[in-house]
DNA sequence: CAGTTTTTTATGTATGTACATAATAACATT
DNA sequence: AATGTTATTATGTACATACATAAAAAACTG
């Protein structure tokens, strides 16, 4: 054997992925411990720690303490998607932004939402529908229900100019929060929204944020027909 | 000020956390240096590095050499979809996974297939086309085109009882991909297959993956009316 | 031999030190 | 003032070492 000698913990990551990819070692099987491949590579084992670490937290590698590293039998791939705000979204396009406020109303919600909000079922919530738009088109309807209990601050906003997407980002924290991607038909109403076909396969997201223990706020995104949400793995 | 003595880059990482959330540190302002907080946390700076490194890997930290770390102003979150072997994806709910395969050829790929993959137009390639079932329900409808050229062993497979789904993952490597989440509406075939009405919107997934510089498969995935794809913020 | 305890071992992490790197700030030059 | 050069500085990383921790394997015990 030479001595390539892996200096960085870069290169220590692409020798091991190469060796995964050129099956060396295989799916399923262990892999030599950190102290050896340290030896091999001419490195610290902090140095390999380092690499492997990070290709377990992208699914390529499975480690147990005492039990050792092995190729994932079954790789999991992670595509990762970044959820930002709906107007950086669109001018990072290179397109032009525009938005416009539907509806606004402190009303009871639905049992739906309240029940998934776990607020009180007779309590009214902020409710606000909005419109973004990409280059004058419809882009996304946003459908959102505001805990103001909350986040009292929101009451006082109008979100006339400022959508209640980039408001709440800003002003109102949250501590964790679950997201769901489906698709749903348009119904008549959002198909005149979103100026499409009634019955539309429209890419869905729905989102719910927690700060501790209590909902912030509920949202519901329908994209215009054709939307794609991409990535790479 | 006291000494709590954050010791490990987890309490660390919470502190921080909590700072951001408390507004002690707002959006797109800058945080003390790290051998700052090493210093007023008690512990090394190799720790708060680990904690802040972690921070600005989901999202929550910009940092650059130099300028410093400051608060996202930002915040972009990242939803990290698991992608799995369909099989196991079925199972992990407790459910009974059922495959069936549709159909299986040889044949020169629509226009819109060989370009994508970047195949010779009048190449033929495998053609793979099964159900995935939930529980004796349909769950997937999984259209898949394979390169034989770069999986020469796949020739050999019926994909009659492994899907190619999982056939592939398990003898294909690949070292990159990129996936697409859209919704669609139900062809009249794909209605009959999934056992739903006809115009259905259904959640998509377009995968291609690659060997280098070659596709290795390009495959649709059509979930049964209403899936949800979920996942943790 | 089943069940429990101890040992072993591979990963996980904390620390001090040293140097690398990128980006800004300060300075000098024309 | 515009431009090029040189410090300065915060993050990024490598390393040796030490200890923590989880889990498997071995030893022990009734």
């Amino acid at each position: 054997m030479n001595n390539p000698s892996f200096r960085n913990w870069q290169s220590v990551q692409e020798e091991v992925l190469r060796r995964i990819h050129a099956r060396v070692w295989t799916p399923g099987n262990l892999i030599p411990n950190e102290a050896d491949l340290a030896l091999e590579f001419g490195c610290a084992r902090t140095t390999v720690n380092r690499a492997l670490r990070s290709l377990a937290e992208s699914g390529l590698l499975d480690r147990r303490r005492k039990a050792g590293t092995r190729v994932a039998a079954q790789p999991v791939a992670k595509a990762t998607l970044d959820i930002t705000v709906i107007r950086i979204e669109i001018e990072d396009r290179g397109q032009k932004y525009g938005y416009q406020r539907i509806e606004r109303g402190e009303t009871v919600p639905p049992l739906a939402i309240s029940g998934a909000m776990k607020t009180h079922a007779t309590r009214p919530l902020l409710h606000v529908r909005a419109l973004h738009m990409a280059d004058d088109t419809p882009y996304a309807f946003e459908d959102r229900w505001i805990n103001p209990e909350v986040v009292p601050k929101g009451l006082a906003e109008s979100y006339e100019t400022v959508s209640a997407n980039e408001w709440l980002l800003k002003h109102a924290p949250y501590t964790h929060g679950e997201i769901a991607f489906s698709a749903t038909s348009a119904t008549s109403e959002e198909a005149g929204i979103l100026c499409c076909n009634k019955n539309s396969a429209l890419l869905t997201i729905d989102r719910l944020t927690w700060d501790g223990s209590s909902t912030v706020t509920k949202v519901r995104l329908l994209f215009e027909p054709g939307h794609q949400l991409r990535t790479n793995l």
